[in-house]
RNA sequence: GUCUCCGUAGCUCAGCUGGAUAGAGCGACGCCCUCCUAAGGCGUAGGUCGCAGGUUCGACUCCUGCCGGGGACGCCA
C-alpha cells in the first residue's frame, strides 16, 4: 500500500519535472509515513516541504501542484494538503479490505519480498570460542544474529549464516592442558590446578572420557610434568605458568597424542555448542574453521599481502601492522616475538576470505566488548584494498539477568556463569528468543527471568502467543457450534466491518510488510517484536469488545477473515523471531 | 585519559533515519465476564524528552560543549 502511494507520487514528480516546475535532474527519495493522528488521513508525505527550495516555491503551493498531478487511483479516497505543507492520503475501505484478502491469499509468504534481489549476504554470529558451553551473553548474539539473518532472508537476500570456530590459538591450548591435567588427576596425580586453567565441570568430563579410553597409559608423574615450569600466581606469573605447562605437555605427549587431547576437548565442546544452538532454533550454513585458514596458509598470505602493500614493520622482535595509517589508535602486532601469529592476524585472513567469497555484504555480530577491535579489522581490509563499506559490524551488549528483582551475579572465572542451556530450561526457548531481541542490540538488556516465566499478559511473549491461540480457539468453538467458515463469503462482506476496532486492526495488519522491511534493513528485530505486541493488543481489545461467532453468517465470516489474517501475521512475525505460535495454551 | 553506548512518565522501554498535540507496558488508583480462554479488556493519574548552545520552515531525532551512568581500551582469544 505504501509502495503504491509512492508510485503515485513518483508519477506526479515526473510530471512536474517534465513541465519545468522541478529541476529535471533531481533525485528524490519519497518519504511516506503512517500518520499518528487519524485526522491526518492514513499516510502523509513531507515531499512538498523538502522540495520547496529546488522548486523555488512555497510548500503549500508546491503541494497543490503535486496533488493536481497525481494519477487517479481506486484506493485513494481523499488527498488533502495540511499544516505547513503535508500531503495527507486517506485510503478507501476497499484498500484495507484487499489487504486482508492478500494476507489470507499469501499466507506464510505475506510480508516477504524480493527487495534484496537475492544479493548474497553473510551473517556471522555467536562464534564463541569452543572452550566451554555457551552462556547467556552468547545467547543474545545467537537470538539477535538469527533474527537479523531471518529478516534479511525474508526481504529477499540470499543469506549465508556462519559460525567462526576458533579451533586454533592459545585459549584452545589452555583448554587442552586443562583437560589433560584433569586426566592426570583421575590417574591419581596430585597438584595444584593452574589458576588460569578452565575449571568447569565439563573439563572433568572430557578428562574422564580420555581416562576411559586410555587408562593410565598417558600418565606422567607430577614431578616430570612440572620440570622447568615457571611458578603460578600469586608468587609467579599465571600466564607464564600456563604457557610453560602447555609446552611441557606438548613435549611429553608428542604431537599425535597432544592433538588427540586437544581434539577431544574441541570436539566435545563444539558438539555441545552445536546441539545447544540447534535446540535454540539457530541453524547455520557453515561452521568455518580457524585452523583451516592456517592449514591453507591463508594467514601467511594475508600477512604477505600487507607486507607487499608496505604496511608492516619490525619492532621489538615482533611484526606490526601500521593500522594508525587508517585511523586506528595504535599499531597492532600480527606476529609475536615468539613467532606466533596473533588472533588479529587470522582475523585479517578470515575477513579477507569472506570478501573474496563474493558476499555483497558481510555482517559480523560481535559482543560489544570487542568494539575496540572494529577499527583495526577495517584498517586491515582497507590496507588490502578492500571496500570496507561491505562490512557491517553489529555490536551486541551483554544481557543482565534479574531474578526476584535482584541482579544474578555472573563471572566467567571459575566457571560461575549461567549457561544458555540453563536459561532455556528455566524460561523456555520462546521467551528466551523473544526477550533477547526485545531491545536494540547496542542497549544493555535487563532480562527479567520471573517475567519471562510468567504466564500473564505482563509477559509479552505469552500475550502475543495467546492472541494466536485465541483465534485458533475461536475456530474450534465454531466447529463445535456446527458453523462453517466460507472465506469467499467473508471476503465479499468485509464492508460490514466498520467498528473502530476492526479498522485499527486492518490498518495495523497492513503495516506488517513495512515493519519487516525496516527491521531487516536496519538490523533491528526489536521493531518487529514491538509491532507484534501492538498487534496482539489490537486483537485482544477487539476480542473483548465484539463477538465473532455471530448468527449473521456474512458478518461472522467477514470477522473470521479478519482474525484469521491476524493469526497469520502473528505466526509469520513470531516465526521470523524464532518463536512458536501455539494453537492452544 | 582515549573510544563507545546510553540518559524520554515512579520502573522497563518505543519513538518509523527531521515532521503535525511525545507513546506503550509494568506499578498506583477506579471499573468490566448469565458472552468465542479474565492467561483478557476499559478508564484515570503521571513529562522543563539530562543541561546549554547551534543548524532550519520545524529538533526527542542532526552538530558542538558540558553533566551523569554502563562498557571497552594486551605481543589474550
Amino acid at each position: 500500500m505504501k509502495h503504491l502511494l509512492q508510485d503515485l507520487l513518483q508519477h506526479s514528480l515526473a510530471t512536474l519535472q517534465g513541465d519545468g516546475t522541478l529541476p529535471g535532474d533531481l533525485e528524490v527519495e519519497i518519504h511516506l509515513e503512517r500518520t499518528r493522528d487519524a485526522s491526518h488521513g492514513d499516510f502523509a508525505t513531507n515531499l512538498a516541504m523538502t522540495l520547496c527550495k529546488p522548486a523555488r516555491s512555497k510548500p503549500r503551493d508546491l503541494a497543490g501542484k503535486l496533488v493536481a498531478a497525481l494519477p487517479p487511483s481506486e484506493f485513494v479516497k481523499r488527498v488533502e494538503i495540511a499544516g505547513p505543507g503535508f500531503i495527507n492520503f486517506t485510503l478507501t475501505a476497499d484498500a484495507w479490505h484487499q489487504g486482508i484478502d492478500r494476507i489470507l491469499e499469501q499466507g506464510e509468504a505475506y510480508g516477504r519480498s524480493n527487495l534484496g534481489e537475492q544479493l548474497p549476504v553473510q551473517v556471522e554470529f555467536v562464534s564463541a570460542n569452543p572452550t566451554g558451553p555457551l552462556h547467556v551473553g552468547h545467547g543474545r548474539g545467537a537470538a539477535y544474529g538469527a533474527a537479523v539473518a531471518d529478516l534479511l532472508a525474508a526481504v529477499g537476500f540470499n543469506v549465508h549464516r556462519e559460525y567462526y570456530v576458533n579451533d586454533a590459538g592459545r585459549q584452545m591450548d589452555i583448554l587442552a592442558a586443562s583437560v589433560y591435567l584433569r586426566y592426570l588427576e583421575l590417574c591419581g596425580e596430585e597438584f595444584v590446578f593452574p589458576s588460569n586453567g578452565y575449571k568447569g565441570d565439563y573439563v572433568w568430563d572430557i578428562g574422564a572420557t580420555l581416562h576411559r579410553n586410555h587408562g593410565d597409559a598417558w600418565r606422567v608423574s607430577t614431578d616430570e610434568l612440572y620440570t622447568d615450569v615457571p611458578a603460578d600466581a600469586p608468587e609467579g606469573d599465571k600466564e607464564a605458568h600456563i604457557d610453560g605447562l602447555i609446552a611441557r605437555i606438548q613435549s611429553l605427549l608428542g604431537p599425535e597424542r597432544y592433538r588427540e587431547v586437544f581434539d577431544a576437548g574441541l570436539n566435545e565442546i563444539l558438539a555441545n555448542i552445536r546441539q545447544d544452538l540447534k535446540e535454540f532454533g539457530v541453524e547455520y550454513d557453515e561452521w568455518f574453521s580457524e585452523r583451516s585458514l592456517t592449514e591453507q596458509s591463508l594467514v601467511d598470505a594475508a600477512i604477505a599481502r600487507l607486507q607487499e602493500a608496505g604496511y608492516l614493520y619490525q619492532q621489538d622482535g615482533a611484526t606490526w601492522f601500521r593500522s594508525t595509517d587508517f585511523g586506528d589508535e595504535k599499531d597492532r602486532v600480527v606476529v609475536r616475538d615468539n613467532g606466533q601469529k596473533t588472533y588479529f592476524a587470522s582475523d585479517i585472513a578470515y575477513h579477507m576470505n569472506k570478501l573474496e567469497r563474493g558476499f555483497a555484504r558481510v555482517i559480523d555480530v560481535w559482543g560489544a566488548d570487542h568494539h575496540g577491535y572494529v577499527p583495526r579489522v577495517k584498517a586491515a581490509l582497507q590496507a588490502l584494498g578492500d571496500d570496507i563499506d561491505r562490512l557491517d559490524v553489529l555490536l551486541v551488549q551483554f544481557a543482565i539477568l534479574y531474578r526476584g528483582g535482584e541482579k544474578v551475579q555472573m563471572s566467567t572465572r571459575s566457571g560461575e556463569f549461567v549457561t544458555l542451556r540453563e536459561l532455556r530450561q528455566e524460561v523456555g526457548n520462546d521467551a528466551a528468543r523473544f526477550f533477547y531481541v526485545m531491545r536494540k542490540c547496542e542497549q544493555h538488556l535487563d532480562f527479567d527471568l520471573d517475567l519471562a516465566k510468567s504466564q500473564s499478559s505482563d509477559n509479552p511473549v505469552y500475550y502475543i502467543q495467546y492472541a494466536h491461540a485465541r483465534v485458533c480457539s475461536v475456530l474450534r468453538q465454531m466447529q463445535e457450534k456446527g458453523m462453517q467458515w466460507d472465506r469467499a463469503r467473508g471476503r465479499d462482506h468485509l464492508h460490514l466491518l466498520h467498528e473502530s476496532h476492526e479498522q485499527s486492526l486492518m490498518i495495523n495488519l497492513s503495516r506488517y510488510p513495512e515493519v519487516v522491511e525496516a527491521a531487516a534493513l536496519n538490523h533491528e528485530p526489536h521493531q518487529l517484536a514491538h509491532y507484534l505486541r501492538d498487534l496482539a493488543n489490537d486483537f485482544h481489545t477487539y476480542y473483548n469488545a465484539h463477538q465473532f461467532l455471530v448468527g449473521d453468517e456474512k458478518l461472522r465470516d467477514a470477522r473470521l477473515n479478519l482474525i484469521l489474517a491476524t493469526r497469520q501475521v502473528i505466526a509469520n512475525g513470531l516465526g521470523l523471531l524464532g518463536v512458536s505460535a501455539p494453537e492452544s495454551m
